[in-house]
DNA sequence: GCATTTAGTGAACGCAACGTTCACTATTGA
DNA sequence: TCAATAGTGAACGTTGCGTTCACTAAATGC
């Protein structure tokens, strides 16, 4: 037994109850809301612990969204079924977006400006390289299968499904619901890069 | 002469100042950053005249945003060359977001969750609502014309081009460039709107 | 053209959150 | 068992917010 009742907690204990607190915070409260004390005193931390980690907010809670999305992101294989791995993906990513991650997206775009573009480049290939990966690969699978055109794997194209959920995200309070992410496939993606073939 | 040496200016002389200070401030150190004490010094105002206007930062800047938005954002007309059109229309707004306003368009982003929906839909129907407006117009004239197919009127499709280059810039620091825009248009939004047809 | 009202100034204030420091304490492992 | 390591929690100085107030310049009215 070395855990249960945790008299004081060290390493990676502490970190994981540091970063449960603060996305917890971020869902609750907003990124622009976050406060370091608030975290802290969620967390049963002192304050200082933090800072001995993170030298402010914003890499804690870049630290949080990073621990939170390692642990995320499965494996996708497509089906074959190219509107139907489509709706599931972008449908993982809309729910996605509806949690402490979403929050926390928003609040990088707000400090974008101002932010080390490190931290810049780094969100950007956790979050984003990832989800364009998967796409390509449906896209890829569709050309091979004959359900999609070959411009499909134009790097605009591919990043295509990923912007508009995440424009909708951004420019509302709320991610995308079903039916939104149907009309982006009915009106957008499928006219866009289907060949007319059915697939399957 | 009412104006020259303003001894000391009052009403909208010097809101506008204030306006003006907050657009530079806005430029120059991004939405995050701005402070009301800077504002005032640069306008060489009183901070006390700042808050008797405005309660707090968030609708300064608001408004500072919209007295901008109001002098510009010239009607446009078709001219029947339809990528030609698009082109100049998007580099408009690319333009528009290199500037203070594209600055308070990200500080918006970052807040949207902590602040009164009617500031929201506020900006809203302000900036996107014309920029809608605008392509409505070019897509309902290019399906007159025989250029664009009748499907691109539909809400999602109309607001495709917006929300690209919106989705560049607030996910980057930067607005796209030339050889961005040309890439939606020639990848993205050309194949999906166009009948094929020349046009001109 | 003088007196009154209105509007802006600038300094000071209390507050909240930041980020730091320090004396103290619990845990670890040699 | 004891030294080294890591976390606690309270206190501190700082910054920016939003407010207040005594003072002053401009506009208005008589």
């Amino acid at each position: 037994m070395t855990e249960s009742t945790p008299g004081r907690r060290r390493g990676d204990d502490l970190e994981h109850a540091i970063f449960d607190a603060a996305l917890a915070e971020l869902a609750e409260v907003g990124y622009a809301n976050v406060r370091m004390e608030a975290v802290a005193a969620r967390a049963k931390a002192g304050k200082a612990s933090l800072y001995k980690r993170w030298p402010d907010r914003a890499r804690l809670i870049q630290a949080a969204a990073r621990y939170k999305a390692t642990e995320v992101e499965p494996e996708f294989e497509p089906s074959g079924d190219l509107r139907g791995d489509l709706v599931k993906v972008m449908r993982h990513i809309a729910a996605q977006q509806a949690t402490p991650f979403g929050e926390a997206i928003r609040g990088w775009i707000g400090e974008l400006r101002s932010t080390p573009a490190e931290v810049t480049e780094e969100l950007r290939t956790r979050i984003e390289t990832p989800r364009i990966r998967i796409f390509a690969k449906i896209y890829e699978d569709g050309v091979a299968r004959g359900t999609v055109r070959p411009e499909a794997l134009h790097p605009r194209v591919v990043n295509l499904a990923p912007a508009l959920l995440t424009h909708y995200f951004l420019t509302r309070a709320e991610s995308p619901t079903d039916e939104v992410v149907d009309e982006f496939l009915d009106h957008i993606l499928m006219p866009l890069i289907s060949t007319g073939e059915a697939g399957r």
